[in-house]
DNA sequence: CTGTTAGCGCATTCAC
DNA sequence: GTGAATGCGCTAACAG
């Protein structure tokens, strides 16, 4: 004999405190009009009971979902998960569950901002490292769920960004202090890809700086590709195969950097002696190959952008707010002058 | 003057297709008993509405959260995030939502098995590499949402494991067949850790692997701490500061590998030549690293995970079904036999 | 302060 | 095959 025993409810409650449902359910939302001391029935009723609220029934009947949903690249990056990280601590202490949308394919890309995300569906979303598709900005917008973007720009959204401009800047600044000249830039830019306004600003940082340094920025010396460390093995043997290849490369991820790493290793190149290799981001892994990098606040970004989720949601701004982050150059062993 | 539109219901595409709302719900579920006239028009009125259906609503309806929660130490091992990944992938041509708990700190660990995991929560759980605290598994165990457990053992649970005692023992039989006779055991096992089986497992095998080449384990050659690169670092160069130094040292992850890599560099010795290194997982790093190990299938095991779970939910199998997953052992440039 | 009641949007009987 | 009615568990508005 089946001895499904049916969760206990709210009525079950108000019967065993002796009082009405509404009470109870005043006191489970801590409504200051209860007096203390049927609170305390009720209190002691719903332990006894071990009585915990239907989810669905209190957001149904809320006309809000409790859940946050993040949207993004999530497994393809150490970076995206440590932003991840950050979201998850600050939703952590509060009512709100999050739900997590990977995007590893293009289709699902698509199919998650048109499906998934509604107001019914969730309170508020936040995207991570990957572009907002043009044709569903509009009714982001316009839903009630406030969308916060992170690590992503877009002048309508509210968001924390990195300084990426700036940290090209410096990346390539560090190599030019050290007396490069021909400095190779490496990243999986590209217009097929989700990843989109980071990559963008670093090179236009990483031009700035050159231009700053009267370097007239080579075309063959920037490339780019997939997101992984054996496209980058490919651009950057690419790299090292010109008449007059550069003395120092500046790749737009540690992953990245690492693929280059293993290209001078192929070429007989020793790094930093023959070769410069500057990363970005700071990953775990950075630290142990030693390798120099631009740090950026993955964790906090994280954190900062569910603070602002979690404030949208509570008065939404009057117009979007923006986080910039900053960076920082890490300087370890893997750039040096380049060779005499 | 605010324009809140509220959300289009059933009822209006009842009303807008000149049927009852029982009707519009059949064809949402497809309900056979729907002439296909009438279901051609509920269809045409859905799209024109651009009409979805309320999840929170249908859930209370149907008395199902249609959310499955996974609670795992997510963000501290790529590992984990592969295995997420594989669950992940699962799911998603599902209609479950993917809920997320991360277990970072102890309290917290205790918290979601207590607060957040129940039938009204999630239709199902999936725990990774994580114990499952012994207060709270015959409430798991009799829960209309089955628990399955992937990279972590119990016997009352379906669960997807590693063969770690196999993995432990072809770790430890290669040093042996290489020659070595002092092999040190570096991993992060402990009471006071969440992950537990694994290493234990993994232990096992090393003993196994000794005893079988009539080699008789020494206790100060294992030694244990925290999860990290850096503790790693700290217990190899204590196992390599012994009078009678390890010649090989299995570590039981590939991050702790790395540290173990860390100090013999500190302590000048060549790696392979001085001292020969294996670790476990076969994480991306690995192979960049150049890393002999032991892979397991990560992502498979979350894939495993889920399909496990979902067929539960379906029918609860009459006792706990168990996948065993092979390891595999990857030779690559940091083991070599002892120094003569 | 507190009990009662009316929905929240959908699935599901039960008659027709 | 289909419409109308009932209930899922909870919150909020309304009396008292």
């Amino acid at each position: 004999m089946l001895d499904k025993k049916s969760p206990v409810t709210i009525r079950d409650v108000a019967r065993r405190a002796g009082v009405g449902v509404g009470t109870v359910s005043r006191v489970l939302n801590d409504s200051p009009s209860v007096s203390p001391a049927t609170r305390e029935k009720v209190r002691a009723a719903i332990s006894e009971l071990d009585y915990r609220p239907n989810p669905s029934a209190r957001r149904l009947s809320l006309g809000k979902t409790l859940t946050i949903g993040v949207i993004a690249p999530f497994f393809t990056r150490p970076s995206v998960v440590e932003r991840l990280r950050g979201i998850e601590s600050v939703l952590a202490d509060t009512e709100y569950d999050l739900i997590v949308y990977n995007v590893e394919s293009g289709n699902r890309y698509e199919t998650y901002f048109q499906e998934r995300v509604r107001q019914e569906r969730v309170d508020g979303l936040v995207v991570i490292s990957l572009r907002v598709p043009e044709a569903h900005v509009q009714r982001l917008l316009e839903s009630d769920a406030p969308t916060i973007l992170v690590d992503i720009s877009h002048p309508d959204f509210s968001r924390v960004i990195i300084d990426d401009v700036d940290g090209g800047y410096k990346a390539t600044q560090h190599l030019l202090d050290l007396g490069h000249r021909r400095v190779g830039f490496l990243s999986d830019y590209s217009d097929s890809t989700f990843h989109f306004t980071a990559n963008r600003d670093r090179y236009a940082g990483y031009i700035q700086a050159l231009k700053a340094g009267n370097i007239e920025p080579r075309p063959e010396y920037t490339v780019h590709g997939e997101h992984s460390r054996e496209s980058a093995y490919e651009l950057a043997s690419q790299l090292l195969s010109l008449d007059e290849p550069p003395t120092a490369i500046f790749a737009t991820s540690d992953t990245l950097a690492t693929g280059v790493l293993e290209a001078a290793d192929e070429h007989g190149l020793s790094v930093p002696d023959d070769l410069s290799v500057i990363g970005y981001d700071d990953i775990e892994m950075a630290e142990y190959l030693n390798l120099t990098t631009i740090r950026q606040q993955l964790f906090e970004s994280g954190v900062r952008g569910g603070e602002l989720l979690l404030e949208a949601i509570a008065s939404p701004p009057d117009e979007p707010r923006c986080i910039l982050l900053p960076t920082e150059l890490v300087v370890r062993a893997t750039t040096a002058p380049p060779p005499a």
